[in-house]
DNA sequence: ATCCGAATCAAACATATGTTTTAAACAAAC
DNA sequence: GTTTGTTTAAAACATATGTTTGATTCGGAT
């Protein structure tokens, strides 16, 4: 079966993405990497664009669904807490950086260069993943945080983001360890105790 | 004086790097959106690598510099507060961003590009740059968060700077607006707003 | 006016790039 | 065993890349 050679493929873009930018990485060093021809790229993907796309998906598509999901959960029973709604929100992306550590601990990389990277048809990418996701979650912080208007629940919303490609981009200033600790539990219960308050915080008085 | 040639080619270059990022930058794109020769980056800088340190050491440095005179003059005086010292480290960052923002919108994420696409040269001179900043500021967020250890507060700044990385990145998911409004003012008052809190956050309960 | 170093220019250099092609190898179906 | 469709292989393609060359122009000091 070629699903082999895909796969090879794939995996070894992943961690030169990750590890050098889509952009500097070259089709020649993914396929010398992943031990296949260098048309394999072109026969299996039909382009380097192409190639990113599909591994894109491959890591985005699940979390995204996980996170409807737990929110779906959520709103089923009872009334929900800023922390569960935060949790919903993050407890996807610590799952997957976590899986992507133990696969290659440069892999969780990729995810926030695509961000900083991404160039025209990136965006519409970015859009089609995550515009329900920014509909739901807004809306269900909206009612748990009903001091707060909806321009500035995105805006909170968007530090969180921050924080979390932060999260996925580790840290290279040396002598610096990562943001994400080892133990992902733990990483959820900081990122929730800062974060928390962060998105309850009243507003400031305006002095006009 | 050739002076001229030089500004002009660092202005082309910033926006591209901003736009389409270092790698998938050309130097003939540089040098035909600067009109000057192609041969113009190599004779004044030496290498399109060069040209990318002098940039980002143009913008970084002053920045940094004045994180330290502000942090200066506040443990001059009385003591601080935690709002003081966010302000201090965020500020310069905000003065900064505005300005990059007015010579063209797209600049700012040049910062935020450098980030992610960083190799590992660009790691040293990071580590360069922001070796001071860090000691510094971790040891005012000591005095000002005395129930926090110092790998907590390192923790929580690092979450500050996910924030500020994402303000100068923009978002360009489809239909939302950019994290740092057109006020300046504004934004810092939102960012201590939510920042405050997050840094000051108590440390949750452990059970064990 | 002349000279000299600095700056610009067009052209070429060597190499790296993404992609395509053509043929060979392979596996399964008949 | 032959045939059919799919996958791999080596080579070539066309172009884009960062850089260098050598001639030319320019400006100010002698």
């Amino acid at each position: 079966m070629s699903q082999q050679t895909r796969n090879q493929i794939i995996r070894a873009a992943e961690v030169l993405f990750a590890r050098k930018g889509y952009a500097a990485t070259s089709v020649r060093e993914i396929t010398e990497a992943a031990g296949v021809n260098i048309a394999a790229v072109n026969y299996h993907f039909g382009s380097k664009e192409n190639l990113l796309i599909e591994i894109l998906d491959r890591v985005v598509s699940p979390v995204n669904a996980e996170r409807l999901k737990l929110l779906d959960e959520l709103e089923a029973q009872d009334t929900p807490s800023v922390e569960d709604v935060l949790s919903a929100f993050l407890f996807p992306d610590l799952r997957i950086l976590d899986e992507l550590r133990r696969r290659d601990p440069e892999l969780p990389r990729f995810v926030s260069r695509m961000y900083s990277e991404g160039s025209e048809f990136m965006s519409r990418v970015k859009g089609h993943q995550f515009g329900e996701i920014q509909d739901r979650f807004l809306a269900a912080f909206g009612n748990v945080l009903p001091h707060l208007n909806r321009e500035e629940i995105e805006w909170r919303l968007h530090c969180v983001v921050g924080i979390v490609l932060y999260l996925f981009a580790g840290v290279d200033v040396p002598g610096v360890g990562s943001l994400a600790g080892p133990d992902p539990e733990r990483t959820l219960t900081r990122l929730l105790n800062v974060s928390s308050p962060m998105m309850s915080a009243p507003l400031p008085v305006r002095e006009d």
